[in-house]
DNA sequence: CCCTCAAACCTGTATGACAGGCTGTTATTG
DNA sequence: CAATAACAGCCTGTCATACAGGTTTGAGGG
């Protein structure tokens, strides 16, 4: 068994890609589900015939997409859903200026105005609850930017949350380092309290939308509000 | 300064972690492009004062994450922006069952209305040209599915290319992976030739409305190719 | 039956070694 | 002098070994 996967290996991947393989085969094979455990890393080395270092930099790969979790003493185990991959795709996209700010405000646009209207369609009370006070607190700290961020992009997520849909969770999540990096020049942009406040009356009102269960009004006020947030931008001359 | 690096480091995250960060700080501190090469990992392990199999474990993780390009004997690279860890992250959560295709078809739904638009609007004649292409080759091997389903993928991401944003060539690319997947069923299911002969007319429509640069025919044809989709896949009992 | 603790197992990191690929330089040859 | 061939040096790919420290498990004692 060992010989023939040795023979089959292609010319060129190297030994660390079929190692990774071979990992992904066994979770698909066995049916693993997450917080279920994988094989050892010793376990590994004997199935595949190769070195523990080969089938450690294949767990390290798959850990750093998040597809499983390691830690010390204990097998590594399969990883639930994570963003951590997609984001960092997103942030090389972007230092690498392969992707633009605007380019990636326009896919969020696009995604959250259907999570929006999802939102308001199926959202549970509790979710409900959950987006409005993250109105409520970028409000009540409107004078501390940062915190006015972090609440600001709670608010984004716990609709897509809402949307109970997790591939838009995963995707409007991956965009939230991006949203840190440039939100505070949109901020600024709105030079005066009036026009921040503004703003934050606009989170409400979607808030308000989903609250009511009015995807149509949902979907409006998040455009008005993409649209804005997108104008802000370009006025500070983000490309 | 190596020292300094050591006693910051958080307790738990691990070196290899750090050596990540420290990667993709260099490649944000230096500007690096697409090609440029990064340092040796000799290089690396004197100045974070790390053991090589550390370095080597980060480098590896960044090109799983196909952030970085290796190759035996040349330096890395800094790789163009590329679909591998997203779809990684995509299939994870379909064969974990995180998420399910109806999941992946309504997001693949949202982006797809999106960028049909935007390539009526932004596609050059190249562009409409290799989208037409892609909708004839599926009707010249219509008896031969697995042909026919290569062609529809393409065609789904030229429109993505044509849209001239390449955040949603990622994703759109991205999905490519479940598609494969759930195809044939999709296919099957489309009982009659007639039916599979419609819903390639579908597709030459969708090419036209961009040739023709009209954005409203475009998401309407698209919308209604989606629908259908999603219909069959539904009568074929996928969740 | 419960508690304690040590042995067994597992991952994290370091070190040294060697094969093989790549590149630029040097020496050879026409 | 120019073209080319050989070589040396650097780099990555893989392996073997060792040890520190975390986790689990079960045996033994209370």
């Amino acid at each position: 068994m060992a010989e023939l996967a040795e023979t089959m290996a292609e010319p060129s991947p190297g030994l660390v890609s079929t190692a990774i393989q071979a990992i992904t085969r066994h979770i698909r094979s066995e049916g693993l589900a997450p917080g279920d455990p994988l094989p050892s890393e010793a376990a590994m080395t004997r199935q595949l015939n190769v070195s523990r270092t080969v089938v450690r930099e294949a767990f390290r790969s798959l850990s750093a997409m998040r597809l499983i979790d390691m830690s010390a003493g204990r097998r590594a185990t399969v990883a639930k859903l994570d963003t951590g991959a997609m984001s960092m795709v997103i942030e090389h996209g972007i230092t690498t200026q392969q992707i633009s700010v605007h380019q990636v405000y326009d896919v969020r646009r696009t995604i959250e105005m259907r999570t929006v209207a999802l939102a308001a369609l199926r959202r549970t009370e509790a979710e409900a609850a959950a987006i409005a006070q993250s109105a409520k607190l970028m409000r009540e700290n409107f004078q501390n930017p940062e915190i006015v961020m972090e609440h600001d992009i709670a608010f984004h997520e716990a609709i897509a949350a809402a949307s109970h849909n997790p591939v838009f969770s995963l995707i409007v999540t991956a965009f939230s380092g991006v949203t840190r990096r440039t939100w505070e020049i949109g901020w600024r942009t709105r030079s005066s309290n009036e026009d921040q406040l503004k703003m934050i009356k606009g989170h409400e009102d979607i808030a308000d939308a989903i609250l009511r269960g009015d995807p149509r009004l949902a979907v409006e006020h998040m455009a008005e509000h993409f649209d804005k947030s997108v104008k802000a931008l370009l006025d500070a001359g983000i490309a």
